[in-house]
DNA sequence: TATTGTTATACTCTATAACTATA
DNA sequence: TATAGTTATAGAGTATAACAATA
């Protein structure tokens, strides 16, 4: 038989469907548990890069999360409107701005945090404890960097 | 209680990071590996859902792979212009395009369909098959229709 | 009146290029 | 010259609205 039988396959069997509905998914619930706090997913992101550490330029955060420095403007500008952040002149170069999180700024990361939170374990609710720590490990495992392999990130949160 | 000290998190640790990554690395290595057949990651998702299928309308893809109708017909598109796919009136209903897979675009499809596998493979090579296994039954558990009202366990796939 | 495919349009997101001020 | 931030612009991707053909 020169052609076998085309078998049809669920497409939502396919690794890619799956991991990009997963994304889809827990970005929309940790999407609608940050909106009462009036930030979205990525906001909490710059917002988890900026917590407990010294002061920094606005290009080291964007190198942080992989994105470009243009589009951190933007971002700052927004944290900056709803006094999350302060946004000075380094002293040391002053081409650089120095971002710091202010004292509210500090108290919206923590509501936001304790909300991301519940909002993954929503995600990861169908899965019993060991089989969400197993999830979680075989993620960071997938996203080591293969050695020899170029790799690049791209995109924030 | 004085503001206990903010803890410095690593961003990389946040769920939502390693979903969004693990899903920016799949994709990167399944749209290099279909490249040289000249289709990537969404067409294979296109040919996936016609494969071994009776013909369909664009709308019936494109609901079930999750976008507008009127994504859809660029893709069509570009599949007739490749002679991969026919576009023919229903009989049964002429407002509909049965969309149906030609030879040649099954003799891709099965090109395509080895060259996604060995992405796969490749993406879930640092975990060993069976938390490989386990990933990807997790990865179904947490998209498991979260409206079902009744929470029973039903045995994976 | 509702639905399928189509087209035109708008919107979101993000990057590239160019400008400024510093170094 | 080179770098950080800014601005304006462009591109990719996808959705919404309107229209023709068909039911």
């Amino acid at each position: 038989m020169p052609t076998p039988a085309p078998h049809a396959k669920e497409p939502h069997d396919a690794l890619g469907y799956l991991v990009k509905h997963a994304h889809l998914r827990l970005t929309a619930l940790t999407d609608a548990a940050l909106a009462p706090l009036d930030i979205d997913s990525k906001d909490f992101g710059v917002l988890r890069v900026l917590v407990g550490r010294a002061p920094m330029s606005q290009q080291a955060v964007a190198a942080k999360l992989g994105v470009d420095r243009t589009t951190m403007v933007a971002l700052i500008d927004g944290f900056e409107a709803k006094g999350i952040v302060t946004r000075k002149p380094d002293p040391a170069d002053r081409r650089r701005n120095a971002i710091e999180l202010t004292g509210p700024g500090l108290a919206l990361y923590r509501k936001a945090d304790a909300a991301y939170l519940a909002a993954e374990d929503e995600f990861l609710a169908p899965l019993d404890a060991t089989t969400a720590a197993l999830f979680r490990r075989a993620l960071r495992a997938v996203l080591a960097p293969p050695d020899g392999s170029d790799r690049r990130d791209r995109g924030a949160d």
